[in-house]
RNA sequence: CGGGGCGUAGCGUAGCCUGGCUAACGCGCAUGCUUUGGGAGCAUGAGAUCCCGGGUUCGAAUCCCGGCGCCCCGACCA
């Protein structure tokens, strides 16, 4: 297997190993899931891509309704001042600003800003809708673009524009908000693991990597296979910060006036991106069936008419064997090898070939792109198989992720370990720590790693911090990120 | 914004230094025949504002001036 895999079965993507971003950008581009368009910075998501992001956004979707929250639609035009009401959000957001100034041919009184976030435009609007405590809480969330002008793009890991959903909450209490705050969180992790199968750390991010405007913020961190890391959900805590700001308020139970507590809290397309960069290999995607646009990819083999009948006959009844399951056939007139790397590279995680080989036994030749492990199975079977090989392999995939991140991961207690270990080596890093904005500066400045999450409080016996030896207050978790 | 590179057919390039016939090659595309169990072969064909504007010249893809765009490397970010 390995010295096929050498010999270039797919030819048309550099090596992950040799050139990592530049393998990135030919799978996303070979694969046809996006392209770069007309416009710097933006990208054209096609359709087999936004099938894949269709597959990830559907169950999050069910899993934000579930948990009581409504979908809302807010305009993504947003008036430039209201952007500027809280200072540490205009702050962190300005450089990043696209804004219309002409319109209907005329100057416009005032700039209107294409929405980087909304938390501004939804306080604004909501301002009127809550009264009272009665009325909360509000539990909003939005399907939409968002515009930052970033500079240096890639395709879906950051773009000018980017989908994503962004949820909006308002609570009576603080306690309520951080449960919130949590609450979705887990969502986030459940979607990263349970679907596009990749294990994430899940915590609370440091005040250096917290969101502008928020009081703290929480990220779900998955490590991708050139041991770097992927932010791929934050949910943050605002405390009253923005309610202050936009005097939004609400009469309480003891008829004072009070300021509700909100959230926010964001998945985007990213988190295609971080399918691509986990779970791939030389010669391509590798999909996890739950997310897979296409889970099994049928190659009918014939040489004549007859054969081409008798391959079309015999697959009427796998298919209504496969109705639950996403099959395509493909029936193009090319030969058989092509189809097979076409679809390893475009990461299905079943093949099944059927040739006349095949029929004359009454079986089919079913191939994992897992591992190109090859199996034969009889054709009355596959209603039961198929499921069963694609359970398997979505489990396979994570628990692939997860021991490649455990054995990329190391529990050190200096700076000097730190430092040597993201010289030579690459993963996370686990060490106690202070919590100091300086030990972040100190480790950035000699690994350019930062920290991703705080896993915890440190254990019960005060250990000293890893970076400056002062007493540690939790465990941290360091990485180069995107 | 600093440093480097590039704009020639849908894509990748050659040609440019040293100006000169109908702008070349590969991939892809179209059509036909032969093929089809790991990226097929042959034949025929379509496809170009040589990034834009100006200049030099009998003559510019090529030389000169100006502009625009894109990519890569360094400071921000889902």
């Amino acid at each position: 297997m390995a010295d096929e895999r050498d010999s270039g079965f797919v030819k048309e993507i550099r090596k992950q190993s040799a050139d990592f971003p530049g393998w990135y950008t030919d799978v996303v581009r070979k694969a046809q899931l996006a392209d770069y368009s007309p416009v710097r910075g933006c990208m054209v998501i096609r359709p087999y891509g936004y099938s894949l992001w269709e597959n990830i956004r559907d169950p999050l979707d069910g899993l934000i309704k579930e948990t009581g929250h409504e979908n809302w639609y807010f305009p993504a035009l947003i008036p430039l001042s209201f952007l500027m009401k809280e200072a540490e959000h205009v702050e962190g957001f300005q450089p990043e600003f696209a804004m219309v100034t002409r319109g209907g041919g005329k100057e416009l009184e005032e700039p209107l800003v294409l929405r980087p976030t909304s938390e501004t435009m939804i306080a604004s609007v909501l301002r009127d809708y809550i009264q009272s405590y009665r009325d909360l809480p509000v539990l909003t969330n939005q399907w939409n673009n968002v515009f930052r002008w970033e500079l240096r793009t890639r395709l879906f890991l950051r773009t000018l524009e980017f989908l994503w959903q962004e949820g909006h909450t308002f609570h009576e209490t603080a306690a309520e908000a951080e449960e919130e705050v949590v609450r979705m969180l887990e969502q986030y992790r459940r979607i990263a693991e349970e679907w596009c199968a990749v294990p994430v750390l899940a915590g609370r991010k440091s005040d250096t990597e917290k969101f502008a405007g928020a009081q703290y913020s929480m990220s779900i961190e998955g490590m991708m296979v050139d041991g770097k890391a992927l932010q791929m959900g934050t949910s943050h805590y605002f405390g009253d910060n923005f309610t202050r700001a936009y005097d939004l308020t609400f009469t309480g139970r003891t008829n004072e006036r009070q300021y509700p507590y909100s959230t926010s809290w964001g998945v985007s397309t990213r988190m295609v991106g971080a399918v691509v960069m986990a779970h791939g290999d030389d010669s391509g995607l590798q999909l996890p069936p739950r997310i897979a646009p296409v889970q099994v990819i049928i190659i009918p083999i014939f040489r004549s008419d007859s054969e081409r009948v008798q391959i079309d006959t015999a697959l009427q009844q796998v298919l209504t064997d496969l109705e639950d399951i996403r099959v395509k056939v493909d029936w193009r007139d090319e030969r058989p090898g092509f189809k097979f790397n076409e679809w390893e590279l475009k990461g299905v995680p079943l093949r099944i070939e059927i040739g006349p080989r095949d029929l004359a036994k009454g079986e089919v030749t079913v191939v994992r792109r897992l591992n190109r492990a090859k199996q034969n199975v009889p054709l009355g079977d596959l209603g039961v198989t198929v499921p069963a090989m694609l359970e398997e392999i979505q489990a396979a995939l994570f628990t692939r992720a997860r021991e490649f991140r455990e054995a990329h991961t190391v529990r050190l207690d200096s700076l000097e370990a730190l430092v040597k270990f993201f010289d030579t080596s690459i993963g996370f890093v686990v060490t106690p720590w202070c919590g100091r904005t300086e030990d972040e500066r100190t480790v950035k400045d000699r690994t350019t790693a930062t920290t991703r999450v705080i896993l915890g409080a440190s254990g019960p016996a005060a250990q000293p911090c890893a970076i400056c030896g002062r007493p540690a207050s939790v465990e941290v978790a360091w990485g180069k990120a995107y």
